[in-house]
DNA sequence: TAGATTGTTAATCGATTAACAATC
DNA sequence: TAGATTGTTAATCGATTAACAATC
């Protein structure tokens, strides 16, 4: 007998929406698109420029020169009119704004093959993340040198993540068993998750989660490359699909009222 | 003088609004969103579940009720007032909305980790997606075999990619040789692509880039994770950060005119 | 100064939500 | 029928864009 699916209550709708409201925070899309300038940033820096237009960033970046100053203009007032911005001191705001001043200890959760792969990802994009554990339950794999890190035996995961105070984690993890092991990572006090596992994860208010998964990248390219194929290849720009820079800007985050 | 509007007789009330638009296709936003529900649609389904309520699906898949269906009714009626939507039923819908419903070609460049890692990765999240190819520049790694591949020098690119009929390109490259080998891909005629490189790449209209980027991930979780803790573990609810799935939805896409 | 470019405002555009009539 | 739940509309909310006054 098919069972119906209900709705099972509100996990995490309580929302004592203690309009108390400190401080509004970015939206999600400029927090996104601020780390896309400061990549772009750091590489106008490699490159040895010290003084960047908001055109020329804007640019650089992918966005309009108007998204850009109205960003750049909710952190502060980081510009010169009539000169433009000095790299290195965007950077230093940019760095600030996103909390990347301090030090962020990761541990990754799951030393399957993408575990090992992000755990050996030593340079980690950005200095700033300290990978401080690698877990996993395989006792084939428990044990083992990984990059600088030996793995730990997963059972062992909050007193591992005591000793090491993880503040992120990272969960490399095959679906089955992605929610449980969240739920310790999240009792074990971790606010911040990203997963890489290919599931729906629910996590109580206050933990923030973000998620990363090819099938769902892909599933979205399969759809822009059936809509841009209907036109044929005749050259015909207005069949075209779209392009360019598809960054996971614009990250959904509901409110602690939600 | 401004035409008086006229109140045009209805002669044919119901416009069946075929304006000449070649359609318009859907937000990004709501593509990123079909995407989930695909994936909550399949987890009732290998529950036995048969039949679900829009509160059900948005539940599961950490959306309103009301966004639900919005989406939904952007793809057509495949629900029954009173009734609910038969699982089996929107799944073969969605699918067809989103183009899986054939088979893509992907090849991946760059058999590094984390190329590897993927290429290992068989199951692909879903159906549909077949690796054709991976491809590598280092003689050390030419030629081994990683699931059921062999990697092929990247020197021969373009006729892999005619060989393999690749119509889809997924990039583990260092960021340094990210651009020039996208370029490749691109001349090669593949228009769908997904970056894991931490870079930000160029591409021209029409076709389409999509990036993951661990880096990226982990800065707009350290941003939350500062906000987060101003507020102190004193279990303040409202200066807890943002939470719950943050899916990269709302991608942005430029138009062919940009 | 004249030229350049920011910071900001107002207008536009798009997406989400609430509510309810339609209808199973 | 009465109850349930969709599909859709109108209202709200938020994000992007264009334009320009401020100002280096």
């Amino acid at each position: 007998m098919a069972r119906q699916a209900r709705s099972e209550g509100d996990r995490h709708s309580v929302a004592p929406d203690d309009r108390a409201q400190p401080e509004k925070g970015l939206p999600a899309a400029v927090v996104a698109r601020l780390t896309i300038y400061l990549r772009a940033l750091n590489s106008f820096l490699a490159d040895g420029v010290d003084r960047v237009s908001s055109d020329a960033l804007a640019e650089a970046s992918g966005v309009s020169s108007s998204t850009l100053r109205k960003d750049l203009s909710q952190l502060g007032s980081y510009g010169t009119r009539g000169v433009g911005y000095e790299v290195e001191n965007l950077l230093q705001h940019l760095s600030a704004a996103l909390g990347l001043t301090r030090d962020w200890r990761v541990a990754i959760v799951g030393a399957g093959n993408l575990g090992r792969a992000l755990a050996r990802y030593g340079g980690f994009g950005t200095r700033g993340f300290d990978v401080v554990a690698l877990l996993d339950t395989d006792p084939q794999i428990i044990g083992n040198e990984i990059g600088w890190l030996r793995v730990t035996d997963a059972a062992n995961l909050e007193a591992v993540f005591e000793r090491t105070r993880a503040n992120m984690a990272v969960l490399a993890l095959p679906a089955s068993v992605a929610q449980s092991v969240c739920d310790r990572v999240v009792a074990a006090g971790v606010r911040s998750i990203l997963s890489f596992a290919p599931t729906i994860l629910q996590v109580p208010p206050g933990v923030t989660l973000r998620k990363v998964d090819m099938a769902t990248e892909l599933q979205i390219l399969a759809y822009h490359a059936q809509r841009g194929e209907s036109g044929g290849e005749s050259g015909q720009p207005s069949a075209a699909a779209a392009h360019t820079q598809a960054h996971d800007d614009a990250a959904r985050h509901r409110g602690p009222s939600a």
